[in-house]
DNA sequence: ATAAACCTTTACGTTGGGTAAAGGTCAAGC
DNA sequence: GCTTGACCTTTACCCAACGTAAAGGTTTAT
């Protein structure tokens, strides 16, 4: 049985000119080419096409299936091997944008605004200019440049994965806060552990953390409506709240 | 803050290029061009080159993120899910390639111990001896034990070689079968062909091949639910798809 | 002043083909 | 024998999302 290109495209459900790129790349010559100039494919084209369909459809590239094809077999299971390790890979990497996407959805809907850091890894000079524009000019103020500066470097000095925890860290804290401030009670354990983790994620970017520093800024945050709208996000009332309850786990009240 | 282009790409992690690219399709324009032809970026473009690396991270193209970007919030979260979606399909798209090159893995790595004679014989006694479990019972009704045992002593005889081409076949009818499916026709040429293998694997087990037998059989396949299983493990319908194009190629539809 | 470091535009390369365009070949019907 | 339509051929431009020069202008540092 001979076939032209359309008839082998016909049996084999890819296109012509996918064989006449194959025959250009060297993947799959014809068996001969007759004297009108026209590609004639024979049984052995067809069985080393169907080979090269299963490798494809696995998604590996021509120029691997080339190479695994003019390997004996022990190095094609080797080759296919190698191939699930990368296929795993990707799933893995799938995962993890999946993840990505539900946390998005999540926080779209749940109208706590994922904050832009924990988008991003690695974009904390970004971050850090933010924060100079929004609060720079109040924080430098009543903390001195060498603070800030100092609070900045740190900031820029942290891994990736230091940066990720303040993050993580900073959304329990809101979500803390919500269910803290039900209480009522800013000296509840739920409130107090609030506070406690505020201190940790400060101590994140703040090189020198002091008590004074720290309820300096817990009054800053009622006084400050930028800052108030950040912490009223989770629930209304909840600086104020947060501040109450921070200024008697730092024993200042 | 102002940043020229290569200062945007440190901060942000993309190459000058990318930026420049996507000025060029108008992706992000710079916030102004300088008297020398600079490209100055504003903290605007910072933010959205922020929100288009996110997206971008997601594996959204760079044409559905300027629509994204182009639609209010709610409907960026319709985008988000609907790309979840896609992100889905993709990943179980990716698991049926895993289990795939499982399996090929599995039978290549099957094939070598087969050299072993003594455990060739063991593994084809193995082979019959689950027929017959399998499927004994109602292939001795329908064919009578003469046949049944005939095709086993023609099994039991067959060479190491033939007995590989036979499992290679049988292999390749599968993935030949899951092809054949998605043209939708049992009369197309890759469903004939997958037919024509399908009756030259049975010959290797049947010593009279006949039709009659072979159109029988497909019957069988589609009424006993282990056939069905089996069959229906490459693509679900496989096994109703495969009679009929087994009655056509046998001409008795 | 001169070099190094940046910036610009233009343009070709990458993968795996799709999609013409321009032209040769073959079987069928008149 | 001639035309028509279905095939076949090669050449060549197109896609995404940039990487990588090349050739030349600008700014900064020494």
């Amino acid at each position: 049985m001979e076939y032209t290109v359309n008839k082998l495209a016909k049996i084999s459900g890819v296109s012509g000119r996918t064989l006449r790129y194959y025959d250009q790349i060297g993947l799959l010559k014809p068996a001969r080419i007759n004297s009108s100039g026209y590609r004639i494919y024979g049984q052995k084209e067809v069985d080393l096409l169907q080979q090269i369909l299963f490798y494809r459809e696995l998604e590996v590239s021509l120029e691997e299936i080339m190479d695994i094809m003019n390997e004996p077999t022990y190095n094609q299971t080797k080759a296919l091997e190698n191939h699930y390790k990368k296929l795993m890979q990707k799933r893995s990497h799938l995962d993890k944008l999946m993840a990505t996407v539900e946390k998005t959805i999540a926080s779209k809907k749940g109208g706590i605004p994922m904050q832009d850091k924990e988008k991003f890894a690695g974009f904390k000079d970004k971050i850090i200019e933010e924060n100079e524009q929004k609060f720079g000019k109040e924080i430098r103020e009543k903390y001195g440049d060498e603070t800030v500066n100092a609070s900045n470097a740190k900031l820029r000095g942290m891994s990736e994965e230091d940066f990720k925890s303040m993050n993580d860290l900073g959304e329990e804290i809101m979500l803390l806060l919500e269910r803290a401030y039900k209480t009522g009670n800013p000296a509840s354990d739920l409130a107090q552990e609030v506070a406690a983790k505020h201190k940790q994620w400060l101590m994140y970017a703040w090189p020198n953390y002091s008590k004074e520093a720290h309820a300096g800024l817990a009054e800053m945050y009622v006084s400050d409506e930028r800052f108030t709208a950040y912490y009223d996000k989770a629930i209304k009332g909840g600086t104020e709240f947060l501040r109450d309850a921070l200024l008697i786990f730092l024993d200042m009240k």
